[in-house]
DNA sequence: AGGTCGGCCTGGCAGC
DNA sequence: TGCTGCCAGGCCGACC
């Protein structure tokens, strides 16, 4: 699933690729991508544009493209850019394809057809969709500890269903939220309020750490994530807790247990990571 | 209003 | 073998 590490390695990989061409016609295949905008009233908006610039905010890609209209893209679950090969065969589950000068073609895959685009007119109502929905960029200065504290005052809610809240970090998805709590050694289940500084501290450089981390391996390959040159991540390879049931921990080797937090498989060593032990008050 | 849960969707796999 | 049904989860809307 791609999370903001993986979103940023598509990001890295298409930009030098798209960007100053003009995105000469968009086709969207499946329309509900796209809903609950008609297919048709997407493809004209952008079509004939040059493309300004692809950035990222959390786990969205934008392409900004000239007369400040932005294509507004989540690839949710399964979501992935390819740049189409060359030699012609296609890749399955073609969503929307996306045809730049100079022959250059960019695929939207999707097994589960999860993934969405928006067309935005004007950087404001961009900033507005943003604004609504995705909190602090954990990769950015303002990211401190003071600004993490504040977020999670007074917070009841687990920690881990805590981090997976785009409203207030934007970014962090199951993969990077267990690794984190890893590395900061704190228990999924505790309550995010009750972190005391030297915690919340922790937490902040592990949640930069880990995705740091996420980035420099070119993103996790769990399922079907490829960068746009169809090669895979490596960052499935160094996961210290995620996904590794049974195995010992890389710290005390105690076993990796797994557990439910915020309704997700949750992964976590429990000599490393101690369980909460009881509800205390949450300080206001 | 904070928090939790179900729906969306489909490939893959466990279990019969 | 072949079928059924459950699981995975980011985000949103419904509900408590």
């Amino acid at each position: 699933m791609p999370e903001l590490p993986e979103v940023e390695t598509i990001r890295r990989h298409l930009a030098p690729r798209v960007e100053g061409r003009v995105l000469e016609r968009l086709e969207i295949l499946d329309p509900r991508w796209c809903e609950p905008a008609p297919p048709n009233e997407v493809q004209d908006a952008v079509a004939g544009r040059r493309i300004e610039r692809l950035a990222r905010r959390g786990k969205y890609l934008v392409l900004e493209l000239e007369d400040d209209v932005h294509l507004v893209m989540h690839l949710r679950m399964t979501g992935n850019l390819l740049l189409a090969p060359p030699d012609g065969s296609p890749p399955p589950y073609v969503r929307v394809r996306f045809e730049l000068s100079d022959g250059e073609r960019v695929l939207f895959t999707d097994p589960r057809r999860f993934g969405t685009g928006v067309v935005l007119l004007g950087s404001e109502a961009r900033d507005e969709y943003f604004a609504a929905r995705l909190g602090v960029e954990p990769l950015d200065p303002d990211f401190t500890p003071d600004a993490l504290r504040l977020l999670a005052r007074g917070r009841a809610a687990p920690v881990k269903a805590f981090l997976l809240t785009q409203e207030r970090i934007a970014g962090v998805g199951n993969i990077y939220a267990d690794e984190a709590l890893f590395r900061a050694r704190i228990h999924p289940l505790r309550p995010a309020g009750t972190l005391k500084r030297p915690q919340i501290e922790a937490l902040r450089d592990a949640v930069v750490a880990s995705l740091q981390a996420g980035i420099d391996a070119r993103g996790a390959t769990i399922d079907d994530f490829r960068n746009p040159d169809g090669a895979r991540g490596a960052f499935q390879d160094r996961f210290l807790v995620h996904q590794r049931e049974g195995e010992p921990c890389p710290r005390c080797g105690r076993a990796i247990v797994k557990l439910r937090a915020a309704g997700r498989g949750t992964y976590v060593c429990e000599r490393c990571q101690p369980r909460p032990r009881s509800r205390r008050a949450i300080p206001a």
